[in-house]
DNA sequence: AAATCCCTCAACCGCAGTTCG
DNA sequence: ACGAACTGCGGTTGAGGGATT
């Protein structure tokens, strides 16, 4: 099924990258721009002895190499960011990280898959609660509505926070701010080298999976699904009676099942208790 | 100190969609 | 119009290193 991929070609080299391999893979972009993946970059390659396949080059760049990444530790507020945006888009990676245009997509996966997914499952197994006191099963319609709220409140903080950013598309990372970023240790010279001759000669920062990436579909989604909210809000706040069907209809998918599921279970939300911990 | 287990994350794989000659 | 190459994405793997026994 389906052609069989680049790197099935003899005498490609696999696996962990190389100083002198980032050193030519650098140059190479300085010289030629990230976007130039598709002009012959075997030829390229095989010519200046790097055995990689553009798959290969292209991925250690966006993931490692290109400047403006952000690595180690998540702050709180990246981590809550994170998981809303996980409870609005799914394991849309790719669109969560056009949020947090400091990481990529493969590290937001990453740091779901190993840390947040079983925070979230910890605390669905043992809920903390607020006052100490022991989980009901079944909370009151008042409890519900207040935990709704309180969903409903951080998703509209996110998506704000979001569509506000995209508004106002982040200033150019600044050499100073760039060399205070941690970097991993293989590769930190060369990216920071680098920079300063890449940003001379880009005038400004790139920013290749920011505002670029995100798609007017993902802006007017995220815009009606704001609306969306609002209803949602003004409608647990009369008391109103949403039937599932206009849930459905107000709300992203993913966040409808994550709520149906949820309600159907009686149970808390692992996201609201995530936000409130 | 050695063996084993567990966790992290860079890199790979496979697929679908897009672009180009 | 067509096929090959490129691009982007999400899922998965496995080497390396730290923690535990």
């Amino acid at each position: 099924m389906g052609r069989p991929p680049c790197c099935d070609k003899e005498g490609v080299k696999k696996g962990p990258w190389t100083p002198e391999e980032d050193l030519v893979l650098v140059s190479y972009i300085q010289q030629h721009g990230p976007g130039n993946w598709r002009y012959g970059f075997w030829r390229v390659f095989d010519a200046l002895g790097l055995m990689r396949c553009s798959k290969s080059c292209r991925l250690r760049w966006t993931n490692y190499l290109r400047p403006g990444i952000k690595r180690g530790n998540f702050t709180d507020q990246e981590e809550k960011l994170i998981v809303h945006l996980q409870a609005l888009l799914g394991n849309r990676w790719a669109a969560i990280s056009s949020y947090l245009p400091e990481r990529t997509d493969n590290d937001i996966k990453n740091y779901w898959n190993t840390h947040l997914k079983k925070k979230l499952k910890k605390m669905q197994n043992n809920p903390p609660h607020q006052d100490g006191s022991a989980c009901s099963n079944s909370p009151s319609k008042g409890q519900w509505e207040r935990r709704l709220q309180v969903d409903i409140h951080m998703a509209k903080k996110a998506l704000t926070d979001a569509i506000d950013l995209q508004a106002k598309p982040k200033a150019s990372l600044p050499a100073a701010a760039a060399a205070a970023t941690t970097y991993a240790s293989s590769t930190e010279n060369i990216s920071r080298l680098l920079q300063q001759g890449w940003m001379k000669k880009n005038h400004t920062h790139p920013s290749p999976k920011t505002t670029e990436a995100i798609s007017k579909t993902d802006f007017s989604a995220m815009e009606s699904c704001l609306f969306g909210l609002d209803s949602l809000s003004a409608g647990v706040s009369e008391s109103a009676s949403f039937s599932h069907d206009e849930f459905r209809a107000i709300l992203p998918t993913s966040v409808f099942e994550t709520w149906l599921f949820e309600e159907e279970n009686n149970r808390s939300s692992p996201v609201v208790d995530a936000i409130i911990n």
